[in-house]
RNA sequence: UGGGUCGUCGCCAAGCGGUAAGGCACGGGGUUUUGAUCUCCGCAUACCAAGGUUCGAAUCCUUGCGACCCAGCCA
């Protein structure tokens, strides 16, 4: 990440965070954090939240920590504490120190201790359903537990039973005293601390209450002297908890909480418990599925670090909530790769042709460039003969309006060699085309033929030289811009987002073809081998993204 | 008359009282041995609406309208 060639957006949060700078708010320290919780895989959406954080603090020579918000171990794992690792890495970024919440359950229990003995705090015996019914609704004031006025003895008695494990989940929480008229409900007397009797990734069995996050994020934060704590909309509601916990306790900072609207991308969903119910439900092949919003995914599709830090600068940063169109990323997608993708001919639907006039057995190692734009990528050998593949695509007996391909008795380019005219056509008992026949112009390799023009340019293998490779080929995942508006989003999926290729034949040059390498097969896309699939075995490549078709068929 | 937030081009988004940046998308021209790339041009008399203040308003005020979020012992 060193890019500070260009200037940077402008966006309110990093004038927010100037502004601090000039006058000296937190004595020139910007410091930030990306507060994940480990219940899943990372997606597009946190990756706007990590280029936010990590960002904010490179531009200001400032730090970033990485926190686990890890205080509801029943839905977290060290699977995904791993996962999160990686693909924080894998997106660019280093933490300056890697946190958990779970560091603080002590201070947080001893912060809470002070809460109750100032009577800020007391243990309530309501239940959950009781809690609920007290607290009111929108429009009405809620009513007070009876255990409000608890005296704070007893509730230090009870609170510190809770941790020795004396009670049953359920049956006694903490509460925050503050205002159970409050038109904000989460002022209502939040709970702060429950039992529960789960074992924890992290601190094992340590533990049988665990704090809320409203309760914890924010004491966190000042415990690692966070200057700007960057969060989600939906938190806006909760920031006067956040400043009032803080407000009540002697902590050695009070990070101001700043909120900017989430990512939404058309075509996809963020939504960390519809992407588990993807992956457990089996309608995609795991959290790295290529057609999964997740960090994974987009790696294993092909999607560099770079296209996605910078689709998270081209969509800027506000507080309205908006769509952003799956063009966007795409562009930046094509454009990272169109620079360093290696371009090499891949045939997905073979086509026999046969050159007529190409002398039988003869071989001709052509030089081809790696990237049209940029020499120094180098060029590469391709071998051509008598019998070469072409798309099916690119052969019609009835060709549409502007067709540029090849057709009967006209001529076309084959990229990097000769100029060939289709002569006759061969079919099978049904009618289909099954070979062609050609003959090419021995004078038009390297230059154009004098004195006509060939319309068309397509790409080819050699036939004895080709390697069989399966090709998936990936489309958007729903079928809807907004599939969280449908009554099911599972009814938006598209039953075509994979398609399979298994008849594909690539040049022979991709014989050492590597995961890390990004290919474009020219004409068609740009793909990468397969990392899982791709590797041991047969040829296997993922299409990252389409080159972009500017061609308006009628 | 519950609270909070937000309304600038099809989608994002600058703008912070001095007369509507930019990107994506889209349309058109040029270059091209990828219908790619690159390149040139076009694309809001107009800023949710209506009033008001002002020499001057997207920016300030008033009143409406619309959208989103909140009633987990989730984060």
């Amino acid at each position: 990440m060193s890019t500070n060639d260009t200037p940077l957006p402008a966006n309110f949060i990093r004038q927010i965070i100037a502004n601090d700078l000039n006058t000296n708010k937190h004595n020139g320290r910007v410091a930030t954090r990306f507060p994940p919780e480990p219940n899943g895989y990372l997606h597009i959406g946190h990756a706007k939240s990590i280029c936010l954080n990590f960002g904010m603090a490179l531009e200001n020579n400032g730090t970033c920590n990485l926190r686990f918000d890890d205080t509801n171990p029943e839905k977290e794992s060290d699977e995904y504490v791993q996962s999160i690792m990686r693909d924080v890495q894998w997106l660019g970024f280093s933490w300056s120190e890697l946190r958990h919440a779970s560091d603080y359950f002590e201070q947080l229990y001893d912060y809470a201790i002070q809460l109750v003995e100032r009577g800020l705090a007391y243990v309530d015996s309501l239940s959950a359903e009781e809690i609920r019914a007290y607290r009111g609704t929108l429009t009405e004031a809620g009513k007070e537990s009876p255990d409000r006025n608890r005296p704070i003895a007893e509730n230090l008695n009870l609170f510190r039973r809770m941790r020795a494990g004396e009670f049953d989940e359920g049956q006694y929480v903490l509460r925050a005293k503050i205002d159970m008229a409050s038109p904000n409900i989460n002022m209502r007397d939040p709970a702060i601390y429950r039992i529960r009797r789960v074992h924890h990734q992290r601190t094992g069995d340590a533990w049988c209450i665990y704090p809320m996050y409203d309760y914890t994020h924010c004491i966190s934060d000042a415990l690692e002297n966070i200057t700007h704590s960057l969060c989600t909309l939906e938190f806006e509601d909760h920031r006067p908890l956040y400043d009032w916990v803080l407000d009540q306790l002697q902590t050695p900072s009070h990070p101001q909480q700043i909120e900017f609207a989430r990512l939404q991308l058309e075509y996809t969903i963020v939504s960390k418990r519809k992407l588990n119910l993807l992956v457990t439900e089996k309608h995609v092949n795991g959290w790295d599925d290529p057609r999964m919003p997740t960090l994974a995914g987009l790696r294993r599709a092909g999607v560099t670090p770079k296209a996605i830090r910078d689709f998270c600068e081209r969509i800027g940063l506000t507080k309205q909530n908006s769509w952003i169109e799956m063009g966007v990323l795409e562009y930046c997608i094509r454009e990272d790769l169109n620079e360093n993708a290696l371009r090499v001919m891949a045939v997905l639907e073979p086509l026999r042709v046969v050159i007529t006039n190409y002398p039988d057995g003869q071989v001709e190692n052509l030089e081809v460039s790696n990237h049209p734009q940029r020499p120094e990528l180098g060029k590469r050998t391709v071998p051509f003969s008598k019998v070469i593949l072409i798309e099916q695509d690119d052969f019609s007996e009835n060709p549409p309006p502007k067709y540029k391909r090849l057709v009967v008795s006209e001529e076309v380019r084959l990229r990097g060699s000769y100029v060939i005219r289709c002569d006759s056509v061969i079919k099978n008992e049904a009618g289909e085309v099954i070979e062609i026949h050609c003959s090419y112009d021995p004078g038009t390799l390297g230059k154009n033929p004098e004195g006509r023009k060939v319309k068309g340019v397509i790409h080819w293998v050699s036939e004895a030289h080709a390697l069989p490779a399966e090709v998936r080929l990936y489309n958007r995942l729903f079928t809807v811009p907004q599939p969280d508006n449908e009554a099911n989003f599972l009814d938006a999926l598209n039953p075509h987002s994979l398609e399979t290729l298994t008849a594909c034949r690539v040049e022979a040059s991709l014989a050492q073809a590597t995961t890390v390498q990004r290919y474009q097969f020219e004409r068609t896309g740009y793909f990468c081998l397969d990392a899982v699939d791709g590797i041991n075995g047969g040829l296997v490549f993922n299409r990252t993204v389409t080159l972009r078709d500017g061609w308006v068929k009628d």
